[in-house]
DNA sequence: CGCCCATTTGACAGCTTTCAAATCGCGTGG
DNA sequence: CCACGCGATTTGAAAGCTGTCAAATGGGCG
């Protein structure tokens, strides 16, 4: 095993919601994976696929995606470190939206019926892994009030604090300072908006202050400005107690 | 217990995507509960309350919501017969979201503790329950879709199939010939539309003759136009197979 | 019969999109 | 080392879908 497990992320992730022992943790970084890297753009399961594998992030960024009848696209969700994609396709058989990868990533493929007989031989681990799925849910909640009732600009704002807020919580940076790695037209995949309307929002984060632009990344400038201009409550990620004074 | 067992809607649809022996059938209807008739508009669960049991939908209609900052409401889903909502809430300890009810209905509560242990007992109503709230979260994906990237005829076209859909699947009737008893400002805040804008829109898809309407609901005319117009492919539901051809 | 709430309708405003063109950065090749 | 090319970002102007406001209509119920 090299120096740091490549499931460590995950497993420390899993491991924060309290309901696991020491061993548990073992049995999960003992599960068979395999790894791979992966260029930005690469699809890691496009819709209608039956994964048998689940991905879990160890490095990097990777999106999940649906397109409608028109050709638009709508992000679903972005996932870094820690998180495992693709549970949800691999369990439910037919894979209902694609996961693209976002910046060149390293991926753990576990066999889903490991992970499977794992969750029930281990009920620790397997409220463990249901709890992730249900804040998996609770997100997509707020992005349908996110996308469906709050103004082009909260809703840009809004996708930046969950970010820098989810980014923090897996140890990947401070959420006063960090920088997404996304473009303009995928900012506005995410949040409904047209690229050009993601451009001109953003401009106007930036005039007043609360958040700080080079080329392609957002830095936040002035954390509970932007807070408070995105109508952002940290609750829904249902953060560890421990890490809830980050969102202060 | 009653000549119909009040949870068996509920455990029809658990057995529906056919985990379920027998034995396993009889312990979800042996889980201890209490049954409640509640009125429209009455709240069963508010953002921030912590659940300690989950509702189950016995009859009538239920659905779940956020409001922002400005006062806007979301409609995040609708519940029917057979659908436990609240597992979520119950679950992460925090609703972050709340309950409400549609249409008189009669809930099940049942402990939460009861629902997990059973889960992790026998490994058969785990993945069932757990599939449960998969699915849930295909639906919510495919929301912020509609209300992402679909225009508001589409986006109201698509509610409707769904909801006639799952009213089908859920033995409530027949997706050709049904009742939606919501308010139009009801369906204004499912898919993030104003409830005049919505108005328009019916009218628009009546005109057409995809829909027939009477004051106070929607009836499907022409399923399959409709459905086109709705740019909607059920597969998301993943419907067990043999309602598949309901969607036809 | 009268009240109240939901539905309709019309006119107008406005947020966001659309369309196009210009600018900018950056990697590549000469 | 510098020019070139291409994708991403910016910007401006105009169109359009959806929202806002207000008033009228309609139905159900006490």
């Amino acid at each position: 095993m090299p120096a740091v497990a490549p499931l460590a992320p995950w497993v420390r992730k899993m491991d924060s919601w309290a309901f696991l022992n020491n061993e548990e943790r073992e049995a999960l970084l003992a599960l068979p994976y395999t790894l791979k890297t992966i260029e930005a753009h690469h699809y890691i399961v496009r819709e209608g696929d039956k994964p048998t594998q689940s991905c879990v992030m160890i490095s990097g960024l990777s999106y999940r995606h649906k397109v409608t009848a028109n050709g638009a696209r709508q992000i679903l969700s972005i996932h870094m470190s820690g998180d495992i994609v693709d549970l949800q396709n691999s369990l439910l058989g037919i894979a209902d939206h694609n996961v693209q990868i976002l910046t060149a990533s390293q991926v753990a493929f576990i066999p889903r019926e490991a992970i499977v007989e794992l969750a029930f031989e281990r009920p620790a681990i397997g409220k463990a892994l249901w709890y992730d799925t249900l804040v998996d849910g609770s997100i997509f909640r707020e992005w349908i009030a996110n996308v469906g009732r709050r103004d082009a600009r909260t809703r840009l704002a809004h996708l930046l604090c969950e970010y820098a807020l989810r980014l923090e919580a897996a140890g990947l940076g401070s959420h006063r300072e960090w920088e997404l790695p996304m473009t303009q037209e995928q900012l506005a995949d995410c949040t409904g908006l047209t690229p050009v309307h993601v451009n001109r929002m953003l401009k106007s984060l930036a005039n007043e202050g609360l958040i700080r632009r080079t080329r392609r990344s957002v830095t936040i400038n002035d954390w509970k400005s932007l807070a408070a201009a995105a109508d952002f409550d940290s609750s829904y990620l249902h953060l560890p107690e421990e890490k809830l004074a980050l969102a202060q």
